[in-house]
DNA sequence: TTGTATGCGTTATCAT
DNA sequence: ATGATAACGCATACAA
């Protein structure tokens, strides 16, 4: 394959010249220029990136890492991701990480390489101190508060979200709530489960421990949860869901059922997914799309200023109201 | 940052020496791999990648093409692309092209240019001439069938699926079926909508021209289409819907106006969702996520063995019998 | 088992 | 406006 040398040769220039063709700077004349244009033309020439890549410094690739592809929360969070990289013309490396710290590691390593410019961090396994090491190889974005690190992030206010969820239920009268958390690990299900924990205490709510139902990441989760709460012999009045899938999973199996919805139980989701829509469901809109895009526009500030400074952006959130409540 | 050269300085040997130590070769003293492994420990070194791909002509990276990540279908062969993905070492590239067949372009550009070691394409706006074109640079894989061509293609018969739900609707009585297709356009909608137009004709069934839809690709879409069937003068027994969020749509809506299904209308889903079990919707599973893993191991083989002769691999489908026809 | 020298294909520097 | 040459950091053929 022709190389810079080559059509400079044929072209009767300097390889300078064909770079500044290539690269659009002044300072060509306009019949060097063409003749240029046409040797690459002629002999189907193409630039070798990674030449580029190793000169420059730079490779126009932004890493992502997120456990799961295929689940609403990720592939929105990714949509907007992809859709900023796209306006800026920068590529995205997806890392399906499966919660692996390794996998994980590996794409912060990435970053030493020198294979990609910056690592957007979705959700991680890793403990902020070890994604703060990396941060001196290039800049680091995080979808979750992990407080004033070394790094940028851009997150919800899980406690203050989950709490006026809440509030929401109790202003409309339910005495007793029931908690549907996605995976139990995870930063932010410690921090709903606190936020939880804390607003029962406060208002004095009914509480019982087995109102707290963890590890509900599917439609069919939901169901299963449905079933549950009918063999209790004492069940909450509402219950509060991460997660509108989940909420629909369990809505559709209690209304099969017989219960009414809110009636008999009222039902609050979260994430305000399409399905969630289609059911009335009363949920919590946390502008995932504007996470990825948001996360996005910041990395690609950093890297384009060379400037490292982190920002913290907080992101809204807002009640849906609909009929399940 | 500290390169090979001075690796080798501080460690008394040559960069030769250095570079057998970074790639696991043979031939190296026990006590010269602890120099090195002892100086890269030390100076906190790690190899430019950029400067290995430049001189390997290999990246270990792969792009994937495909219009949207936050749809079901989509999303899933991603799944199944990075699970193989990580298994090889492999990263994946993803390009979100919203069709654009610029943007999809720039993705091939991208092989010739040496980013990439291969292309994944789940679904294109590009005609099958202009992606042989690219073989020459390196291998390409396609998530549809387009024939015998120079680059490899995993896919679905969807006309035989097709066919085959169709063959179970009659085959359960229905002698008037109405058909919901995702977006038009695409080679998958145009084979179905043929395979459709022909069932009706052999097997003489009733047929109206309104009850062929399309560009249906939410929940929202099927709850419209529940509407507007529910206003029709006459309406089909049984409809197939490409995409089981959408038949859930449309059964959740039409029961709602107090449809009972199947008794007042059957519903024959496509691509064995989780809302499809949750709602026991009858559908035909194509396997989409051993779709994106086929994919991936046919081009990774393509990529170590450097044999470009393509393979076309065709896949399972399974109807799931539950119970909305 | 080890080292020297060369090449990969481009951009950056500096001189003219 | 143009060109010669260095530099990027590594792998590898070949010699020893």
């Amino acid at each position: 394959m022709a190389n810079i040398k080559e059509i400079a040769r044929i072209a009767g220039v300097s390889v300078t010249t064909v770079s500044r063709v290539l690269n659009n700077h002044p300072y060509v004349s306009k019949d060097k220029r063409a003749a240029v244009l046409d040797t690459i033309e002629q002999l189907n020439y193409t630039r070798n990136m990674n030449a580029v890549h190793l000169i420059t410094g730079r490779t126009g690739a932004v890493a992502v890492i997120l456990p799961y592809i295929n689940a609403f929360y990720f592939s929105i969070i990714m949509n907007g991701l992809a859709h900023e990289a796209l306006l800026a013309q920068y590529r995205l490396i997806l890392c399906q990480s499966n919660y692996l710290a390794e996998e994980e590691i590996k794409v912060l390593e990435m970053l030493r390489n020198k294979e990609i410019d910056g690592v957007v961090i979705v959700s991680t396994a890793l403990k902020p101190e070890v994604i703060e090491e990396y941060t001196a190889y290039g800049p680091v974005v995080t979808c979750q508060d992990s407080g004033q690190r070394r790094y940028s992030s851009v997150y919800i206010e899980h406690y203050a979200a989950f709490r006026q969820g809440l509030q929401y239920l109790t202003g409309k009268g339910y005495r007793s709530i029931g908690y549907c958390e996605g995976r139990q690990n995870g930063s932010s299900a410690s921090i709903r489960q606190t936020a939880f924990r804390e607003f029962i205490a406060e208002h004095k709510l009914d509480f019982q421990e087995e109102w707290m139902i963890y590890d509900c990441t599917t439609e069919e989760d939901g169901a299963a949860v449905a079933r549950s709460l009918l063999e209790m012999p004492e069940r909450p009045e509402a219950m509060i869901i991460t997660g509108d899938h989940v909420a629909a999973g369990l809505i559709i199996e209690a209304r099969k059922a017989g219960l009414s919805i809110p009636g008999d139980l009222a039902v609050m989701g979260f994430d305000n997914q399409p399905i969630g829509r289609l059911l009335e469901i009363t949920t919590i809109d946390n502008h995932l799309y504007e996470m990825g895009a948001s996360a996005f526009r910041i990395i690609h500030e950093q890297i384009s200023s060379d400037n490292p400074d982190p920002v913290y952006r907080k992101l809204d959130y807002r009640i849906i109201e609909r009929s399940t409540v």
